[in-house]
RNA sequence: GCGGGCAUAACUCAGCGGUAGAGUGCGACCUUCACACGGUCGAAGUCACAGGUUCAAAUCCUGUUGCCCGCACCA
């Protein structure tokens, strides 16, 4: 039997398949055993159901499933959990656009209908991430999807509420809170995007009620003067002394203000060292009138009109309001300055509306006590959060909380489970609809309209998906989780969260470890934007794309396709230049991509080079496997030994792959056991591409083109099990590619599963691990002289120009009988990999003139280069050696001449400092001795 | 203002006490029977600057400069 491969990997050819084909056979499935010591366990941070993929999800999928895929094959009972959140602001905000386009509207349809709306636009359009998640290989167990709002998620939302209303954990207080106008939400304190603006600091006078004349104020929202409750100073400021106590009038209303001295919100040295007091608008002011028990007035409706405190403005927009004061005050003679003046303005996300600071009820969950358990667990070493950086960054947050603001104006989400009594106006929080009033038993009850943040479902998710608050075999078997893996940025909207409330409410962490990763970015460092115009779609780079389509996906809807592709061009410089779109790269090629970037990275700058090249590489497995499968045609054989030749059978060349096999193993379990998927990747890649292809397979093709059959079988044999290994390997990362080539591999050669059953697929197979395979420093030591001998001799053919169709009469002068042998035994390698017509073995003497010349190992490399080229150029080359040598030797030397070197630093440092100046000067006293032949010969 | 981080080859980044690394890019050569999504060879770095600790510092400490990210402030 043949197998024979295209010339060429074709991802998209083979990644559908693989998928397809792992779901059928259940691989991904987890089992609720209640045995914790044998599981493994992430829950996936649920992406919005609104979003669809982007670089962030291909991101941390990867790295997620990497590490997923490396427990099932270690033979954990591994879960991924999968599901997504509600997502309330953003799902609210897509539908009602959806309405608008229809003539219709949220309030126009009701809360009832709207619901029912949500719920039809979810099954159709909603989660159609988890869909592009399967094209990512993502392996999570799909039969246990969840979503925040459905029966299991809502139920533990209730529970977590009514509990922690009992524990008094959850109040209703009034505060002031970040209002949209636009989203007709309250937005909790993080989820504020604040942003430096261009605006107008507005001056105008207030005048003393005594008519002893005017404080000067200024102000960026002349509009809140209406709301204006006092004027402060500072109490040290000799300007005001004796204003402080005095009325000030209010030039809208028929009111007076006093003038206060407060040393916390007033500085003295900024505009005129006096400042109007917003109590019910400002969170400075706030605090102040607190300070002062000053009254609170409220000016705007919740749609952002001026409500009946507005005076004359009421009703108006706070926008046309603001511009209709100033003119007011300017018509009064009280406008005083206008200067441009830099400013933060706070905007909701989602609709990019400027937020208003309003006094409103709200309800609360009281973090600090929460928190203060969040911040011993991570100090206990209960969780661990890596890279460590994060830390500190964590404790700060944490040891700072505020009260977290859980209700939110929405109809989408869970409302909130508290009803108030008509008659008593008590409160009944209850996990179910209750029939009469807690207090007064009267049964008129009405339910709080407002639902709950979508982080306060998504904070019970490690354990809520799991079954809580029932007692579950799930929860038993894999709560704890092993791992939160997650982006940096919402360490506080998340992480945070679900480690108070996991804390809380299970009496144990949620998860042992959290890993953050970085964002994804343009080529040059910039946050992915569709206003930016760098918007990559991970789509198109699994699939493939023209230029235009990607630039398309990159900007806005309107931009003008010139104006998308300059930005494109802008963002990405080193790729965009070629002018071209890309190939379909397929998932394993972005996976690869992704996972050389190291953990610390607070930003990925997005190297599309780079994702061809891991696409090169995937090519390279395939047609390593495709040279290697003709000569592996016995192992298909019934009943075939496919083992791992013994030690004693191995050429020095087999043992010397399979040492670096082990090494690799090493390095990539090192690397998945401390997050640092860069150091697997670059690892495997670096045993696979320049140990196996670049050496190992060269070496190999004499032997398997040979006559000794023992020798064939032996490497055909190693060959085959470096193969079968590396896929297994590169499984977690390249999980498609690995799949198809490991299926080609004769079942001789394939490892079973961890348990020692068959594995029917490498995503079963048992993972390599340290201690499979031998290192050998004797093999090693054997093939740095070999690949030594073969390098000095491309060097001198390249430097020296030799052409390629002429082959060299190679002589090598060894250093041992070891040397010898080896030379001896890789005759045929040497020549093929040096292009020579013969390697011979040259006796002690004189060095030969018009030779190109190099020591390896202590043994003499002689190129004749007579008819080749013109022996002279080579002195310039020696010439060159020569001085790099000096230089080497100077600083060896150097050291060893210090006394204290010699005398304090390690032993074993300054042995091989000797070793190293020995060997120095060794060389380098035969490079000079061969460039005085040189020499000789020129001068005759 | 407070806190954190980063400055290493043209670019993107590893290394974090013992003679400077990778990938890309660059230059030269090669279509040799797995791969041009390839091969071979080469050029390229006072490891931001200034001090200190050490036998030894890119690596540890202090300071300076320049970027970046949080948090606060911005009347």
């Amino acid at each position: 039997m043949t197998i024979e491969l295209s010339k060429g990997y074709d991802p998209t050819d083979v990644e559908p398949r693989w998928y397809a084909e792992w779901i059928r056979a259940g691989h991904f499935n987890a089992e609720d055993t209640g045995d914790a010591a044998n599981a493994y366990c992430i829950a996936i941070p649920p992406p919005n159901v609104t979003g669809s993929l982007h670089m962030g999800h291909a991101l941390f999928s990867t790295i997620q499933d990497a590490l997923i895929r490396t427990a099932r094959m270690r033979g954990f009972n591994t879960l991924w959990q999968p599901g997504v959140d509600h997502a309330g602001i953003a799902t609210e905000v897509v539908v009602s656009r959806l309405l608008a386009s229809e003539g219709t509207s949220r309030k126009e349809l009701g809360r009832e209908r709207f619901l029912q709306r949500v719920w039809q636009w979810k099954e159709q359009s909603g989660g159609r991430i988890t869909e592009q998640l399967r094209t990512m290989g993502a392996s999570p167990d799909w039969s246990r999807e969840r979503f925040t709002m459905d029966e299991q998620c809502s139920r533990a939302v209730r529970e977590a509420f009514v509990r922690l209303y009992e524990e008094g954990l959850i109040y209703r207080g009034e505060r002031l809170v970040n209002w949209s106008v636009k989203a007709q939400t309250v937005i909790s304190d993080l989820e504020v995007e604040r942003a430096e603006e261009d605006g107008e600091l507005f001056s105008f006078a207030y005048l003393f009620a005594d008519g002893s004349g005017e404080i000067i104020v200024a102000t960026t929202r002349p509009e809140t003067i209406l709301g204006d409750t006092a004027v402060a100073v500072h109490p040290d400021d000799p300007r005001y002394k004796d204003a402080i106590g005095k009325q000030l009038k209010c030039p809208f209303a028929d009111r007076t203000i006093p003038v206060i001295a407060d040393s916390v919100l007033v500085d003295m040295k900024f505009g005129t060292g006096a400042v109007k007091v917003t109590p019910a608008h400002d969170f400075n002011d706030y605090e102040t009138g607190r300070r002062h028990s000053l009254p609170f007035i409220n000016i705007l409706n919740l749609d952002g009109t001026l409500n009946e405190n507005g005076a004359a403005f009421a009703g108006r927009d706070r926008f046309d309001a603001r511009k209709a004061v100033k003119k007011a005050l300017d018509e009064m003679g009280l406008a005083r300055e206008r200067k441009q003046h830099r400013l933060s303005i706070a905007r909701e996300a989602r609709t990019a509306d400027i937020l208003e600071p309003m006094l409103l009820p709200q309800w609360y969950v009281h973090a600090k006590p929460l928190a203060d358990k969040a911040l011993a667990a991570v100090r206990e070493g209960k969780t661990t959060i890596e890279p460590e950086e994060w830390v500190k960054t964590w404790e700060h947050w944490l040891t700072n909380i505020q009260e977290w603001c859980i209700s939110r104006q929405l109809w989408w989400g869970h409302q909130i489970p508290a009803w108030y009594c008509d008659a008593c106006k008590e409160i009944t929080v209850a996990r179910t609809t209750p029939s009469k009033c807690s207090k007064c038993g009267h049964t008129s009850l009405k339910q709080e309209s407002d639902v709950l943040d979508t982080w306060f479902s998504s904070a019970l998710w490690p354990f809520s998906t799991l079954g809580w608050p029932d007692k579950t075999k799930a929860l038993e078997t894999f709560y704890p989780t092993s791992v939160m893996e997650t982006g940096y940025d919402i360490l506080f909207f998340w992480v945070a969260r679900m480690m108070m409330f996991g804390i809380h409410f299970m009496g144990e962490v949620p998860f042992k470890r959290v890993l953050l990763h970085g964002m994804v970015c343009d080529e040059r460092g910039e946050k992915m934007s569709k206003v930016k115009g760098n918007v990559i779609d991970p789509l198109h780079l699994i699939h493939g794309a023209t230029l235009p389509t990607i630039v398309e996906a990159a900007s806005q809807r309107g931009t003008s396709a010139e104006d998308a592709l300059k930005k494109f061009k802008q963002c990405y410089p080193s790729y965009a230049e070629r002018g071209e779109g890309f190939a379909a790269f397929g998932a394993d090629a972005v996976r690869f991509y992704l996972a050389t970037n190291p953990p610390q990275a607070t930003r990925i700058n997005l190297q599309l080079r780079q994702v061809e090249r891991a696409r090169n590489f995937a090519n390279k497995l395939w047609n390593a496997t495709r040279f290697a499968l003709p000569y592996l045609e016995p192992l298909f054989d019934e009943g075939a030994d496919g083992s791992m030749p013994s030690a004693a059978e191995m050429s020095p060349a087999d043992r010397w792959i399979v040492a670096r096999l082990a090494a690799a193993t090493e390095e990539v379990n090192r690397g998945l056991d401390e997050f640092r998927l860069d150091e697997c990747s670059t690892a495997i890649r670096r045993f696979f591409w320049d140990e196996l292809c670049d050496w190992y397979l060269e070496l190999s093709k004499p032997v398997l083109n040979g006559a000794d059959e023992r020798a064939k079988s032996t490497t055909r044999r190693v060959l085959a099990r470096c193969l079968e290994a590396s896929f297994r390997l590169l499984h977690p990362i390249m999980p498609f590619v690995t799949e198809e080539l490991w299926q080609k591999l004769p079942a001789s050669v394939r490892a079973p599963r961890a348990n020692g059953a068959v594995a029917t697929h490498v995503c079963v197979a048992k993972f390599g691990a340290i201690g499979d395979y031998a290192r050998d420093e004797a093999a090693e030591r054997a093939l740095a002289f070999v690949q030594g001998v073969i390098t000095a001799a491309r060097n001198i053919r390249g430097e020296l120009g030799i052409k390629q169709k002429d082959a060299i009469a190679l002589r090598v002068r060894p250093a041992s009988d070891e040397q010898r042998a080896l030379l001896t035994q890789y005759d045929a390698q040497i020549r093929a990999l040096t292009i020579a017509s013969g390697v011979t073995i040259e006796a002690p003497g004189r060095r030969p003139r018009g030779v190109g010349f190099a020591v390896v190992e202590g043994a003499e490399v002689i190129v004749p280069l007579a008819g080749l080229i013109d022996p002279a150029a080579e002195q310039a080359r020696l010439e060159k050696e020569i001085a790099k040598g000096k230089k080497d030797l100077e600083k060896v030397n150097k050291q060893l001449s210090n006394e204290n070197f010699i005398a304090r630093a390690a032993v074993e440092a300054v042995q091989s400092t000797r070793d190293e100046a020995a060997s120095l000067a060794a060389r380098l006293g035969k490079l000079e001795e061969a460039l005085a032949v040189v020499r000789e010969a020129d001068a005759r």
